[in-house]
DNA sequence: CCTGTTTTTATACGCATGTATAATTAATCT
DNA sequence: AGATTAATTATACATGCGTATAAAAACAGG
């Protein structure tokens, strides 16, 4: 058996888990605070831990800021992707789809924001790191794209790219709504809606280069 | 006359000017470099004056950052929307203008790695600056919509929403081109030319809820 | 109980930052 | 020439950072 949890060690043990660096990390990230401002101190402070007790569970700084990503990536794509397979009118699934992204600003776990904040700033692990999750929400996008083209009989021309669009677009203005009142980003969704409906309403129709301006 | 510019004053004349410590600041600012990331003291060390001389020119260094973003933001829309409004067949208005688009990242002066390095990060006045000269890009590229809807005969259905769409979208692009080679940045703009007629198509027709999913 | 092993901690160093204070410099005005 | 005025500078302070080093603490095996 390789590495089991409970698994009896020789010197003294742990105080501190990777998960509890995690959280200590989380409480500090309000929806204005970007990852890569935590510092090091800090969120040992915040773990009530030594400064230098944090190389025992992370090479550095930029490696817990990656975690926080790929964690905050891999949980909201499944909130969203269930969220949206769920829906069966497929006429309001963009104007739902777009409502609990929007949701998920004041979610307890702040993971949206936390996505949200890191444009492409910081380290190139950083940046690789936030865009891998984009991929994936755009890989998973774009399956739902062809699921619901095949069941409704319509074409998707350029699945990929029209995923790619969609998500771009949601994230963008994802990150607008972040310092927004709830009620110019009840506005922002509507707005929201139209131009996404734009690119899947372009994106049903094969692109001649003539056509595109008649 | 109120304040000419050789105004004679009273005490020691200044041995700077705005423009010497923008144009410090500005050479520090490589495409990788993000204007939140300058300190005062370096901006002043690249300037020749001592730390405490910068406060004789600029309130903050926030206040140095947001004047950067709106010349980078005025000084790019000028060169967007000439070339735009240079472009005479309708056809090709889209990849000639993205491709321009992309060209300014390789640009001496360097104001469009400066307006997209800053994500959604820094101070607010930060972030409204850079939201400021995006909101100018929408309405230039808005105006530029309708001219050529009438001039070429067709409609643009929600005119500001498309031009939001395009905007952030190619910004979005632009951003994820900064950290590539020339290769990937070609078939990105192949990909963003698609996007983007996208959302030119789904705009030239009418939406209605029960449209947009057929 | 002693030894080895691993984690944690305390202390400290060097560095860079923003800024406060007072002195210095260079111009104009009387 | 001397006074005035404004910009620059030198010096210094407190703060926070990453991290190097060595000592202390908590466990397992012998």
């Amino acid at each position: 058996m390789p590495d089991n949890a409970v698994t009896k060690r020789r010197g003294r043990p742990p105080a501190i888990g990777r998960e509890d660096i995690i959280r200590a990390a989380l409480s500090l990230l309000g929806p204005q605070r970007s990852v890569a401002t935590l510092t090091l101190r800090e969120v040992a402070r915040a773990a009530g831990i030594a400064p230098n007790s944090f190389y025992r569970h992370f090479p550095d700084i930029d490696a817990l800021a990656v975690c926080l990503i790929e964690r905050a990536g891999s949980t909201l794509r499944r909130i969203i992707g269930d969220a949206r397979r769920s829906l069966e009118r497929p006429d309001s699934v963009v104007r739902m789809s777009m409502e609990i992204f929007i949701e998920q600003l004041d979610a307890d776990d702040g993971f949206l924001p936390l996505l949200l904040r890191e444009g492409h700033v910081g380290s190139d692990a950083f940046k690789q790191a936030v865009e891998a999750q984009l991929c994936h929400f755009e890989d998973e996008l774009q399956q739902d794209l062809l699921r619901l083209s095949a069941a409704h009989g319509f074409v998707v021309d350029h699945p990929a790219l029209a995923a790619r669009a969609i998500t771009r677009l949601v994230f963008v203005m994802g990150t607008q709504a972040l310092d927004q009142p709830p009620a110019q980003r009840r506005q922002l969704v509507e707005q929201s809606v139209v131009m996404l409906r734009m690119i899947i309403d372009g994106a049903q129709r094969p692109q001649t280069q003539a056509a595109t301006l008649p």
